[in-house]
DNA sequence: AGCCAGGTTTGGC
DNA sequence: GCCAAACATGGC
């Protein structure tokens, strides 16, 4: 990986990073918009952009301290071939990441991961993307980049002070007081700066506190906004899929199915599972 | 009309 | 502890 930073402007070569998969279709984030070949969002309250050059990628506007902040939200460091090579023993996994490359898991603010994931219970991705894209125009702060306005997800504090029926109204639906109580929680010291420090085991205990977070949505909370690269969230498709192409799996139950296949896949598993989703729900791969 | 979507909560055993 | 039903909304 080749970093060079100049004036506000970051330009990374040497990697493989596709920003229309890993920003709008991979369904970890919410928050992204493509405008003209420019990926764009408002992330550690700032707008930012990226795109592809010949030979690499760039990102703007960043200041010379927010380079490593950058390279990790991307997950730019991380050795996805070195990681297929590692589940040799598992070929769909080794599959999977090689029909998608640049397919990264970026590491988000807890906070924002929180709200995404909430909303995205029981619910179908575009509609995800249109309830966090209406949280954002609705209660937070607006900023603009390349003469596109952007918005900044709420924080805990203003979206606290949020009238259920307001949300509902919006079309959240049952997630409404999910929502504000998760950020009164927050608001009133649930320790989120902490979660990343923990195990595992410890944070998703923790993150069950919460209102409208259950197994599922704490494990996409700490996979996408923790660094919890061991993390394995089961959703329909990884369920279907996982009792599909690993039939052991098919005598548990969900529970039990979540816990064999983080232990089954080890520290990456979280990884491995970004890549069996997206083939799945893709048709990349033949269910 | 009925089923599905990156499920969670609640209540009954 | 495990299981079923209820829960909002929109697309097909």
């Amino acid at each position: 990986m080749n970093i060079q930073w100049d004036n506000g402007t970051l330009i990374i070569k040497g990697i493989e990073f596709d920003p229309q998969l890993t920003l709008i279709d991979s369904a970890q984030s919410f928050v992204w918009r493509e405008h003209e070949g420019r990926y764009l969002a408002s992330v550690f309250g700032e707008p930012i952009s990226v795109e592809l050059i010949p030979g690499g990628l760039l990102i703007y506007p960043v200041s010379e301290l927010e380079v490593e902040r950058y390279i990790t939200y991307f997950d730019l460091a991380r050795d996805y071939n070195k990681i297929a090579r590692e589940y040799e023993m598992f070929p769909k996994i080794k599959q999977a990441i090689e029909l998608l490359p640049g397919l990264r898991v970026l590491n988000q603010p807890t906070w924002d991961v929180l709200l995404m994931f909430i909303i995205s219970a029981n619910n179908n991705v575009a509609r995800i993307k249109k309830l966090t894209w209406l949280l954002g125009e609705y209660f937070g702060e607006a900023q603009s980049l390349f003469g596109i306005t952007l918005h900044q997800l709420p924080s805990p504090e203003v979206l606290a002070q949020v009238q259920e029926s307001e949300l509902r109204a919006l079309g959240f639906g049952y997630r409404a007081p999910f929502l504000i109580r998760t950020a009164e929680m927050v608001r009133d010291g649930f320790p989120l700066d902490e979660l990343p420090l923990m195990t595992y085991s410890d944070a998703h205990q923790k993150l069950l506190e919460l209102m409208g977070v259950g197994d599922k949505v704490a494990d996409c909370v700490q996979l996408f906004g923790c660094g919890h690269a061991d993390a394995f969230p089961v959703d329909v498709w990884v369920e279907r899929l996982m009792r599909t192409w690993f039939p052991e799996m098919n005598s548990l139950n969900k529970p039990k199915l979540q816990r064999a296949s983080r232990e089954l896949f080890g520290d990456n598993a979280g990884i491995a599972q970004q890549f069996l989703f997206h083939c799945a729900r893709c048709g990349l791969m033949e269910l």
